[in-house]
DNA sequence: TATAATCCGACAATTCCTATCGGAAATATC
DNA sequence: GATATTTCCGATAGGAATTGTCGGATTATA
């Protein structure tokens, strides 16, 4: 419905990268950038942002790179989406209602439930969707789609 | 989760303006704008593609204005938002990858099941609010909330 | 005919997203 | 300790999307 952020996109495949890989040491920004497909710097960002989401953790210095914090099977898409987001939660303007007036104040609340329940149905899917789901996925469809070429 | 964009508070507002004057006659976009504190000429183009969308219908001409195509009891949220969008669902780029590699591809299908999913969720929740739901909600806010202002 | 309203395309202004850059801080290795 | 490597951090540029404005064409009422 609303727009999904390529920043998301590239997390979800950076910690993919990490997960794959998991208990293998340390990953630098740069190798997951070429083999994603992404760009180095932007990547960064990212990865700096789900360090302060706490979905991964850094090691500075030379060989050092990024690990996940928790195995594949314990990390939610949630988390990697609400990381990036800052848990801002910039939706529902609260701060900044200074010049409105009170039936603009109404007027939020009244649509404030909705977005609310629609944030939660989104939580739960993405919730119900870790890492290791998604790489079980991967491995069916490499399955699934290989015989086709050999028609 | 993923930002509500004002074009999409415009038109529930302005929905919802029809929908407490259902059956009494055109309302003119001039009106609802000055009545929710719209920017009038964005108005214009807001309801122009509600009714694209089916949702209201348009009398031009002095004494013009826009009318709910249906009860308010029947237009649900989703109906409002999907007819912005255009029904373009735009997200996920089948067209345009022609550049890309198999690699990509794959990834791509491994987050469009989940993506669909999200927007599944979205949309059962935009389904289940109605116009008159809103209006509902606005009447107990106004009950609960003005005895509050006694004390 | 005069007036009032939607319709439509163009476009300006603003904000947000994407991406790049330079250098600082930290760490391993030699 | 020196060096190389890597994350960290702030600034900022480029581009795209959103938000908003405008002029005039079209349609309908009175």
């Amino acid at each position: 419905m609303f727009k999904i952020p390529l920043k998301v996109r590239y997390a979800i495949f950076a910690t993919l990268d990490l997960a794959l890989r998991y208990g293998e040491g340390p990953i630098q920004a740069k190798v997951i950038a070429r083999r994603q497909s992404i760009p180095a710097r932007f990547l960064e960002q990212v990865l700096h942002a789900l360090k302060q989401g706490g979905v991964v953790e850094s090691l500075r210095g030379s060989q050092g790179g990024y690990v996940l914090r928790r195995p594949p099977s314990q990390v939610s898409l949630v988390s990697i989406v609400e990381a990036l987001n800052g848990s801002a939660e910039s939706n529902v303007p609260d701060a900044g209602m200074n010049g409105h007036s009170l039936r603009a104040i109404q007027q939020e609340s009244l649509l404030s439930t909705t977005w609310e329940r629609v944030r939660q149905a989104e939580r739960e899917v993405l919730q119900s969707v870790t890492l290791e789901t998604l790489i079980e996925q991967h491995r069916q469809i490499e399955q699934t789609r290989a015989p086709m070429y050999h028609i």
